[in-house]
DNA sequence: TACTTAAATGACCATTGGGTCATTAGGAAT
DNA sequence: ATTCCTAATGACCCAATGGTCATTTAAGTA
């Protein structure tokens, strides 16, 4: 447990050092957080964080792309048990991944998307190339397999899948913000959100 | 026309300051932009920025804060005209007041809050009370008379007002980030919303 | 044990940028 | 014209920080 002492770990270390980064990101942003910073919370000299990573730049995007992944693999494995109902999947395995954004970490890469986004555009083009777009297309699939099935009737959400996804965003940027303002019940919101879509745009009544 | 030359307007002086550090801090995000670029924007040196604000933080409170004010004055006025029906006032004033949000610098306030708001707590508790409240209150008010008149069924819009307004934050997050990635026609989008969602909870049929 | 490799250190460098202040000069008043 | 006040300037100061590199040291090997 203890300090892990100074020892040699090469393959460890690049992990630690990004974990390291995500939390002082998130605290303060690119700009403000300090290399050193970084360096000290991960328990090594700024030196050697310069021995696995050119730049702090490079470090950005590194922290910025590993943390992505692994909501690209949840997302994969979401269409796949898609041998249920439109409803039920949005009941269902949607409603589930959507009320776990908020509290998640995909907080800090949406605050550094949009303070940093401007200055970083291949960023932003590797993040909608894997994660928006996507998402985009997975939620324009149901809505139209929805309706081609006879389950819900032609509407907006046809034209702007963004819709049904609109409270997350809300949700993400509220609890950024006004978090010591106004608590948001998330949950319950993004689930009276998908009760309430469903209910008005099923078929029979 | 020409370069005014530098001559004595001291009562001039804050206001261009200030429309330049908009620019600029729209530009850049606070922390990458240097003061010397807003005194350059604004045709002045840098020690003059500094007779006229005391430090960088003071001049970023002042942008925000001086940018607030015309839109409260905007929200206000729109509760004037309440003799309208609450369909005819989400119809009205209130698609028309969203339909701009995303086209206007408040996309700069809204970058700006989501970036250094956790570094400035002050700033986000002023916005809140001046702004966020105040719209959230709106909302829900527009909403309760709907019910209240029986022109609305109760859904759960009463409870959650945000959800009317979370496209418009979408809307806005996406041109900052996307603008290049993939057009959204907001004004579109914002004008289906509003029927889809009127459609769903009006009374009669 | 002696030798070698490279992981790891931290003192150091160079630059940037917020903030200051002695000095200059516009223009109003006499 | 002369004087005076202060708007305006920009050279300067200095703390902060990204990045470097000579040196140290852990650990594998013969």
């Amino acid at each position: 447990m203890e300090k892990p002492s100074f020892k040699r770990r090469k393959e460890s270390r690049p992990a630690e050092i990004t974990a390291a980064a995500i939390e002082e990101f998130s605290l303060n942003g690119y700009e403000s957080t300090r290399v050193i910073d970084i360096a000290r919370r991960a328990n090594i000299s700024k030196g050697l964080l310069y021995l696995y990573f050119k730049t702090k730049e490079e470090l950005f995007k590194s922290v910025i792309r590993g943390f992505i992944s692994p909501h690209i693999e949840e997302l994969g494995s979401s269409i796949e048990e898609s041998n249920l109902s439109s409803e039920e999947f949005l009941r269902g395995p949607y409603l589930n991944f959507i009320k776990q954004i908020p509290k998640s970490k995909i907080r800090v890469i949406v605050r550094l998307m949009i303070a940093e986004g401007p200055k970083y555009p291949d960023l932003v083009a590797y993040y909608w190339e894997n994660v928006a777009s996507k998402g985009l297309a997975l939620l324009q699939q149901i809505i139209n397999k929805g309706v081609r099935d006879g389950e819900f009737k032609k509407t907006c959400l046809e034209k702007f899948p963004q819709l049904l996804f609109s409270p997350v965003v809300l949700s993400v940027i509220w609890t950024i913000i006004f978090k010591n303002q106004q608590d948001l019940d998330t949950d319950a919101m993004l689930e009276a959100h998908v009760n309430f879509l469903i209910d008005a745009i099923t078929v029979n009544k």
